[in-house]
DNA sequence: TGACACATACCGACTGGTTGGTATTTATAA
DNA sequence: TTATAAATACCAACCAGTCGGTATGTGTCA
């Protein structure tokens, strides 16, 4: 029975933070450390490199916000579309507070190390995939129950989310609030409803 | 009559490509110098800091960019629609190449520097809130023509062009290439056909 | 025209501090 | 006792930024 957490996962903990906040290369190792109470010699301990951190925190976010989507109350419609539309509609919800809480931190890694640290680029597009398939299973699902035929499949329609969700969190940063991104997840919603029919009260 | 650029305009240039490739960060002065082919003292007889630097160079993106799509031919259709279709049609068209020729320096400085660098942010706001402003001008005009009356702003759906951009850009890099992007712009073209009741061939 | 004053552009060695990483030592638990 | 976890001390490379100096205009006035 540990009081404290050990050092390894109040690393990964504080990397998720301050990598949201200040990127990959501007974040230092003895930030990290200070940031986690904990001293360079157990840095080293549990990570080869500062590398090494990089691939398990986003492994660490893959799990983090897996278990966090999991236990979101959209899950509990029964018919496909809503839990899409209360997917998107929960992604909305949560655009709250600083940037740096409710953006991505695979998403802003990978945008610095996409060229030079491939290991790194792909956990981050294993987190990224892996998230989207969870959404891809309830949109084919929508797309069988409605019996549609579209042009699109299932899977670019889950990638073009977070891509949009991607975007939607860089505008935000550029604006400094999350007020232009909420409209943006606005649009998606817009976007899905007119995909499949869904009725709307006084859009166009 | 010069007969090489000068040094201010070459570093500009080299920013542009190296920070595209490496992100703000991890990109230091002297990489800067030796692919500009210039040396340090001239950096800092242009700019007085890193940071100035960077401000340069998202004014200078916003320059060539803003020369760049002003010369694309989508601005030759008469009706307004059209041409919003047509810039979307044309960032797609332009999805081609290394990752770091296709993707938008502004979007990603702006994730590593938000919060330590106000005024690198700024710089990145302004040049995405003057282009989304030229789009901004279309949509109203096709707004007025075809006499809609949308629940959505040409200002917000003229920024949800740069979110799904900017979020395809992301994908890009975590995939590897261009196509994911591609697919993202697809959805884009298909919501604003949507959006004003555009025929379409095949689709749902 | 030519000489002087001054400004602009550029050079590259150097510095003080920082960085990722290592070597060694100490504490803890099975 | 032995393996794991964590702390301390340290290093070589690297970083942004400085500084003294050179080369090349450019304006001015006799």
């Amino acid at each position: 029975m540990k009081k404290t957490a050990p050092a390894k996962d109040k690393l990964l903990d504080a990397a998720l933070q301050l990598i949201r906040q200040q990127g990959y290369s501007a974040t230092t190792v003895d930030q990290l450390c200070s940031a986690a109470g904990v001293t360079k010699g157990a840095f080293f301990h549990h990570f080869k490199s500062k590398d090494d951190l990089a691939v398990a925190a986003a492994n660490h976010w893959a799990t983090v916000t897996s278990a966090f989507f999991a236990a979101a109350p959209y899950h509990q419609h029964a018919d496909p579309l809503d839990r899409v539309l209360g997917y998107i509609a929960f992604r909305k919800a949560i655009l709250q507070g600083d940037v740096a809480e409710f953006t991505c931190l695979v998403g802003t890694m990978v945008q610095e190390v996409y060229d030079a640290h491939p290991t790194i680029r792909d956990a981050c597009n294993a987190s990224i995939s892996s998230h989207a398939a969870t959404l891809e299973a309830d949109i084919t699902a929508a797309v069988e129950r409605l019996a549609i035929k579209p042009a699109w499949t299932a899977a670019s329609l889950a990638l073009h989310t977070q891509a949009v969700l991607q975007g939607a969190f860089i505008l935000a940063k550029a604006r400094g609030g999350p007020a232009i991104a909420a409209e943006s997840v606005d649009h998606l919603d817009r976007y899905i409803k007119l995909l499949f029919d869904h009725k709307q009260p006084q859009d166009n």
